[in-house]
DNA sequence: TTGCTATCATTTGTACACGAATGAATTTGC
DNA sequence: GCAAATTCATTCGTGTACAAATGATAGCAA
């Protein structure tokens, strides 16, 4: 509390940016943008959530697979998909069977249903992605898509 | 399956962009970019989550304030702030008093400790927040942080 | 073979995250 | 000044998310 530091003070902080702003913080930024496009994704698609979809899609694109195999690809730690998962057989729209060759292994497929459902949820799914970057202009959209891959 | 629609295709489909890609995708993006941020987070601030130390850090910079301000403030919901808030209390970070003129209302408030923990984490930080963003170069970072705002 | 190691799935425990319902206290509209 | 609407906090239920521990199976090496 003695004034003879003063001069000192700003080459003295440990914190050479001022003070800290959490709004400023990718990560906060990062929590708030996904909790946007939740909202979106809950407003346009009710009775699915991000995840399932997500599993759906997948499995729609590459067939069937492992559960694990599944959760690399759609960047899951094996607990989380298999969350999702049980709570998408419990509705029909993936089936589940041991797999052949290697008894360890759950093979996970898409049902009629599953498959019904989310080829009707693509177009819907699209326009989740076009209302959260609206804000954007198609350039700026863009480029932000690119810059998120970049540190994904 | 006769050729005879073949050439009208492309203009019949109702998915104008081709196949549907998860990977490009803004709301995947954004769930992996936020997974990425999480685990640099917990590398550095082991003993803290992001939504803690967010709450820490807003109380650091605007002193008491309602349960609900609060959460407001950090961009989390009632039933979610209650629960982060509980832990920190349990932990002896923030303290929790009746507000005097609306008795409706908790006052949440940072403990000596709280302050002692949080002024110490602001270091690490922001080196959270410049990992994340290292695969980028300065001037894309804070393209990425501004559009991220936007979005948000 | 035997054992070492790796992989796949499951379970448990903790921590967000949010909708919906509830109750208490305050504010408002008239 | 009182009834209606609002606000604040809590609780419940569901759904991610991930670390860590466990058990089963598979592959590899000596």
């Amino acid at each position: 509390m003695s004034g003879k530091e003063g001069l000192l003070e700003l080459a003295d902080v440990q914190e050479p940016e001022g003070a800290y702003h959490l709004q400023d913080q990718v990560g906060f930024l990062l929590r708030k943008a996904n909790q946007r496009h939740l909202a979106i994704f809950a407003a346009r698609i009710s009775d699915l959530t991000p995840p399932q979809f997500a599993v759906l899609a997948k499995l729609h694109e590459v067939g069937d697979t492992s559960q694990n195999q599944l959760g690399n690809l759609v960047a899951m730690d094996a607990a989380t998909v298999k969350g999702v998962i049980d709570r998408l057989k419990a509705r029909g729209l993936v089936g589940i069977g041991r797999h052949e060759a290697d008894r360890r292994r759950l093979l996970v497929s898409l049902t009629a249903e599953g498959r019904a459902v989310v080829e009707r949820l693509f177009a819907p799914a699209r326009a989740v992605s076009r209302e959260t970057l609206a804000p954007l202009s198609p350039r700026e959209a863009s480029t932000l898509v690119r810059l998120l891959a970049r540190i994904s």
